[in-house]
RNA sequence: GGGCUCGUAGCUCAGUCAGGCAGAGCGUCUGGCUUUUAACCAGACGGCCUAGGGUUCAAAUCCCUACGAGCCCGCCA
């Protein structure tokens, strides 16, 4: 097989070909909680930017949020009052929790602190702020001017006609403060200036810099000129023929003699086994939750190493194990391909937090310390980690926190129990020799870890060793014909320390356990006879 | 009614851009081993690359058609 090129070269390849300077934008409408096809976008866009860095490209990245875009209706989870607001744009209505300056920076927040999270570090803008900043004024008049050949357009490629009243512009109601139930009257070029009538009852006259906006299709276009994007990928809602990147070419270059941006179409993410993510069916998974359980390396492999056509299929439960495991053997391994590394290169962005700790080990460590996170930090120390970044690891907890309540099945749990469990009594004479032995040897023996832990039950069954000696004695049997079955010794510690017969790989387990309390725990566990 | 994307091992998918012996991980099976909340090591099995046609010395790859799956579009991102 030859090199494989990964999808992001391929594209960056592309786009090169076509010049060395280049801006690759990526934009989302803060009109509720972000959703995870979004991430998929921002993704995908940083992946491209990156790639085209890489390759010694002039490229910049940035995000819009669309926070001048109308509220289009009361959302489930919005209260019933924000019906007088349905129609105003986002960032001119009041913060559902009061505690951000409008409602689109409500959504927003998060989900820039999302991307901090995940490594991606686009340039902000908010369309409202462009709006007010007179960045759209010069598409504005030309849209205003051309008015009737962007309508031909429109109609010719997306097959209906517009209404009369139609216009690029929608001005925003001085009264009302709505901006979709306005009519274009007039314009005024050299004032800057739009006249309109409002279904409110209202009339007058608002400036091209910040008294409304274009409508999406033109508006698109008008961004891509206005601030010179030349790479966006997006959902494939917009990549139907007549669509809005079709009608959007076209604009573009017709009206503002502007060569429409390289398109990546992306498809959406499914969600295990419950199908396509989508609002209509009450199938969603925010990015904050998303992040809650992933760690955001992981959330990028997952994309990552996905072509941005496909269908990604994320499932919390156990396979994420399974993705995780899989994304951090291919992170230490050292015969990965060239292209098993470039997927890790691009996952590992810059920025982003990186603990040598794996998951699935974190999921022992955190039961066993109960949540508690200085005990974390303790054990992990006590395990030979590296411990520099707290702020690395606490985000690994956190996720590894919230998975074990969210999505870990049954027998993923357990709990260190704080009294010796009364199921001890069924603990046969073995099994308490082997503890009481077992303890003693601890009493006296350094700090041990995972592997030293697990050899030292397996000699138990060796004989002429020291645990295998003190067993015997303790039975007053002939160490020659002694039979030890390593099997029932695990459920001796693990019935002592959780109450339950079986628990996590015991090396590590008990590695992650006070010394002193385990050798305290072993031996009431020997002696307990009710 | 139109359109987009996908279809490769039991599963999840690389490989298609740029044609050159059919690939990985997981699962399964076999052997080894110190059984651990999906142990580890070694190996094997596993494919009409959805189907049919075309181009070519050569097709999973390019072209056409059909079928299957998912999704989008009627100015509302």
């Amino acid at each position: 097989m030859a090199d494989i090129t990964h999808w992001a070269d391929v594209i960056a390849e592309e786009v090169l070909a076509k010049g060395r300077k280049h801006l690759v934008a990526t934009g989302i409408t803060p009109s509720g909680h972000i959703h995870i096809g979004n991430m998929r976008e921002v993704v995908t866009a940083d992946v491209a930017y990156r790639a085209l860095v890489d390759k010694g490209a002039d490229a910049e990245f940035i995000y819009i949020a669309d926070t001048y875009d109308p509220l289009r209706k009361v959302y489930p989870f919005l209260d019933e009052s924000y019906a007088q607001h349905v129609g105003k744009p986002l960032s001119e209505i009041p913060c559902p929790c009061g505690g951000h300056r409008s409602y689109s920076e409500h959504f927003l927040e998060p989900f820039l602190g999302a991307l901090e999270h995940l490594g991606i570090h686009p340039r902000v803008y908010r369309a409202d702020e462009l709006y007010k900043e007179g960045v759209y004024v010069d598409a504005i008049k030309q849209a205003l001017i051309k008015k009737d050949e962007i309508a031909a357009i429109l109609q010719k490629l997306s097959g209906k006609t517009p209404a009369d009243t139609w216009n690029p512009f929608n001005p925003i109601c001085d009264e009302c403060g709505k901006i979709n139930t306005t009519i274009v009257k007039g314009f005024d070029l050299d004032a800057e200036t739009v006249d309109y009538e409002c279904t409110c009852g209202n009339s007058g006259t608002v400036p091209m810099k910040g008294g409304g906006k274009l409508t999406w299709r033109v508006d698109w276009p008008a961004r891509w000129k206005a601030l010179g994007v030349t790479v966006e990928p997006y959902g494939k809602d917009h990549a139907s023929r007549g669509g809005s990147y079709d009608t959007g070419v076209a604009i573009s270059r017709e009206i503002f003699a502007y060569e429409a941006p390289h398109p990546i179409v992306y498809e959406w993410i499914m969600l295990g086994k419950q199908g396509a993510m989508s609002s209509s069916t009450g199938v969603v998974v925010s990015i904050a939750d998303m992040l809650k359980v992933v760690p955001p390396e992981v959330l990028r492999y997952l994309i990552i190493r996905t072509k941005p056509e496909k269908h990604i299929r994320f499932d919390p439960a156990l396979p994420l194990l399974t993705l995780v495991d899989e994304f951090e053997r291919l992170h230490s391994s050292d015969k990965a391909t060239s292209y098993d590394s470039r997927i890790i290169e691009l996952s590992h962005a810059a920025g982003l937090c990186h603990t040598d700790i794996p998951f699935k080990h974190m999921t022992t460590i955190y039961q066993v310390a109960a949540g508690d996170f200085a005990r974390i930090l303790d054990i992990v120390k006590r395990a030979g980690y590296d411990t520099s970044s707290e702020k690395c690891i606490r985000e690994l907890v956190d996720n590894v926190g919230n998975w074990l309540e969210m999505y870990a099945p049954d027998n993923a749990k357990f709990s260190v129990q704080d009294e010796l469990p009364v199921s001890s009594a069924q603990l046969n004479d073995l099994q308490r020799a082997f503890l009481s032995s077992f303890a003693a040897i601890l009493d006296r023996s350094g700090e041990m870890n995972g592997e030293d832990y697990h050899n030292l039950v397996y000699s138990a069954k060796e004989e002429g060793s020291e645990l295998n000696t003190t067993i015997a004695d303790a039975l007053n049997a002939d160490p020659a014909t002694l039979e030890v079955n390593p099997k029932e010794l695990f459920k001796a510690i693990y019935v002592s320390v959780l109450g339950q017969p079986s628990g996590p790989k015991a090396g590590w387990f008990l590695s992650s356990l006070e010394k002193d309390f385990l050798a305290q725990r072993f031996k009431e566990a020997a002696e307990y006879r009710p």
